[in-house]
DNA sequence: TTATATGCAAAAGATTTGCAATATA
DNA sequence: TATATTGCAAATCTTTTGCATATAA
């Protein structure tokens, strides 16, 4: 998402843009890479704004949470990583386990599910999935 | 999987058999409901075992981990949760995220994975498909 | 008997909160 | 100016660790 409709978002939900807020939109807007840790976010956040606290990362992070913003999972080492929910069509993603760099997957059994939620008797809100491995650059690496 | 099964990797991984260690592998057996937290970990091992400490869970997590023992996911609201892994086939769950409760899912799109995987020059190592809903009794319970 | 496991308490790490000061609109 | 936001430090919560003691095999 680009950074404007970010902040757009914000401003029409009454949130005021503040230089470390904007700072924090940047980074995530900006990033294309892959998943972020709180702690990077803090990070690159500072490089744009030094003087951003980590407490405003966490409000930050829970005002996107509650406008369904972010896509947040945790890795396999416990960390919970973010990224900015995109706002094209849905979609899901394979993650590098090395590097931590996303791809979109063009994939999504939708109906498959919807079918076996209603054999189970559920009543389908969501569904994740995410496929995981090592990107070309990382295998390159690791040989 | 059953307790004795458990017991028997355990044993087999020169992990002696506890009355705490115990009580924690019995209450991961018999849960064929849902997802447990460390806290109701916890607690229910200590309804089977009043002198169970908190470090003792953690650290019993932690082999089973290390056994690839346990299927661990983050809830919505952030909170670790884990579940014995089923030895029988490959399978997925769906999850109702009012009561916790899990039911296999006997589908899986593996195949289609591995060809995306492929596509976009990643080593596919693992995936994580989820569903969620509400089960029967949670909407009837909702309504 | 010996290696492993545990309890306890302290440490470490992650996240949240209260409040006074600051900055946005 | 009024309200939302931030920084700071303390509080809270979760998880890990060191070490002496206890226990399974």
């Amino acid at each position: 998402m680009k950074l404007n409709e970010i902040l757009d978002i914000l401003k029409s939900n009454q949130y005021k843009i503040t230089a470390q807020r904007r700072a924090l939109m940047q980074i995530l807007s900006d990033n294309h890479h892959g998943l972020l840790s709180v702690e990077e976010l803090f990070n690159e956040s500072k490089k744009l704004y030094p003087k951003t606290n980590m407490s405003t990362i966490y409000r930050n992070i829970e005002i996107l949470e509650s406008l369904n913003l972010l896509y947040k999972i945790m890795n396999d080492h416990g960390v919970t990583q973010y990224k900015l929910i995109c706002c094209d069509a849905h979609h899901h993603h394979i993650i590098c386990t090395h590097c931590g760099k996303t791809e979109v997957i063009d994939f999504c059994p939708l109906d498959t599910l919807e079918a076996l939620a209603k054999e189970k008797n559920f009543q389908l809100t969501g569904h994740k999935l995410e496929l995981y491995g090592q990107c070309s650059e990382c295998i390159k690496k690791l040989l």
